[in-house]
DNA sequence: ACAAAAGTGTTAGATTTACACCCATGA
DNA sequence: TCATGGGTGTAAATCTAACACTTTTGT
């Protein structure tokens, strides 16, 4: 007699028996930045579980696709953009955590220029949140949000990914305010522009904000050629 | 006329259609240490197409069971261990990666004391593997093996799991082997006694290492209970 | 002239790195 | 007494953190 640990979906097993009915879907927390606040795009949901509940993007995985693929997908048919920087972060499959039968969830983060998303009319129950003072989403999404949220912290620290978030030009303020909202927190002024100035990873346009009822701030731009062909990768904070 | 866009799992999907043939599995990547070399508990698969090769331990995920059960189900009937370090680390789920069929995979990382795990008779095909010089897996888990090794290389800077990997009693070398053999660098062993004894988380037992043909090293334990103590968890490398 | 945000340097403290010798034990 | 690894301190360099005033622009 064979032991059951040894019959498994990496050995014995040949024929999968144990399908049952589970459907794989992924949802994607999109964020976005207005200058001042990190925001999330969601939709209403009206399952009539989550009547008017903010629900994230997603879909069901078709059975041809990669789970990648369906993460652009959905990004892409929700936001009409492509090539944007996603990361998969973790997968949620408790066992009720959808109405309708067991939905197993790969959760991604993708980051997008806020200024590029139109927001169509048949989306028009889209809707740009404060990711601040969201509570009471549909389903786990609160759970799936704030998970995203937190890596996306870690790797803001560690990794260019920011920038995704911003203009292609960019003041260090607008830099500095991304950095305290994805954060929360404060920081110095002087320090974080001594810090990113000395990366030497800003290009300097010579361009100027305009139309601004102040001193106007420069321009950069993140060089990310310059950023690649770096070989070190140092480890701790710092890119 | 309702636009596809609208039409999806959080929304109006009231009754799952899209249901499809796909199973859900678990992969653990169970590392030990032996005192000099990170290791990975792997068995020989037997499936033909991969007749002979290593592969990581795995199971389906029941239709009433948590991923994380799963997942907890499969070490202990490995390594008759409880209550150990596990974390989910990335969901796999190339279209091809199983020859049975489309199995989506979630994977984790888990870290066991190597004495502690008793290879029973039934599991004599289960063989501890140096994660170095091993090529050549099973479906795609020589990837699920490295995603899951870089994962432990970030946390380990970051939080006391490292010691999951350690007898309860262990010396500053011991400890100092194993971040060198999970980070794959070499440390300076003044710079790493410093740097550990400085956080004052190590409990000086007052015992010694026995039966050593040189001088015996005093032997430590980590103070956990003081660690979750304190409130502050600061950014950046260490803990 | 005023309001508002841009831009700029220095100093103290903490952390990191590099580096060499004596000590305790068993064989 | 020898071989083996255990144990220790200091100095230079780097990084971090705290902190205030002048400049530029639009109104």
């Amino acid at each position: 007699m064979m032991s059951m640990y040894t019959k498994n979906i990496n050995t014995h097993l040949v024929e999968i028996k144990s399908y049952f009915k589970v459907a794989i879907s992924v949802d994607c927390v999109i964020f976005g930045f207005n200058g001042n606040e990190l925001k999330v795009l969601l939709i209403e949901s009206d399952l009539k579980e989550y009547k008017g509940k903010w629900s994230l993007l997603g879909d069901i995985v078709r059975p041809d696709e990669e789970l990648d693929e369906a993460a652009y997908r959905v990004l892409k048919a929700r936001t009409g953009l492509d090539d944007l920087y996603m990361e998969q972060v973790q997968t949620f499959g408790a066992i009720n955590r959808h109405p309708a039968g067991r939905v197993i969830t790969v959760a991604y983060y993708s980051l997008v220029n806020i200024e590029h998303v139109e927001l169509k009319k048949h989306n028009n129950d889209l809707h740009w949140h404060a990711i601040k003072d969201l509570q009471n989403m549909a389903f786990d999404h609160k759970q799936i949000l704030d998970t995203c949220h937190e890596r996306l912290k870690q790797q803001v620290m560690v990794q260019p990914i920011g920038f995704n978030l911003l203009p292609k030009k960019f003041s260090l303020r607008e830099l500095q305010n991304l950095y305290e909202a994805i954060l929360d927190v404060e920081l110095d002024r002087r320090n974080f522009r001594k810090k990113f100035l000395s990366m030497d990873l800003l290009m300097d346009l010579n361009e100027e904000e305009e139309d601004v009822p102040h001193r106007p701030a420069k321009l950069y731009k993140f060089n990310f050629d310059k950023y690649d062909q770096r070989k070190k990768r140092y480890l701790g904070i710092g890119f």
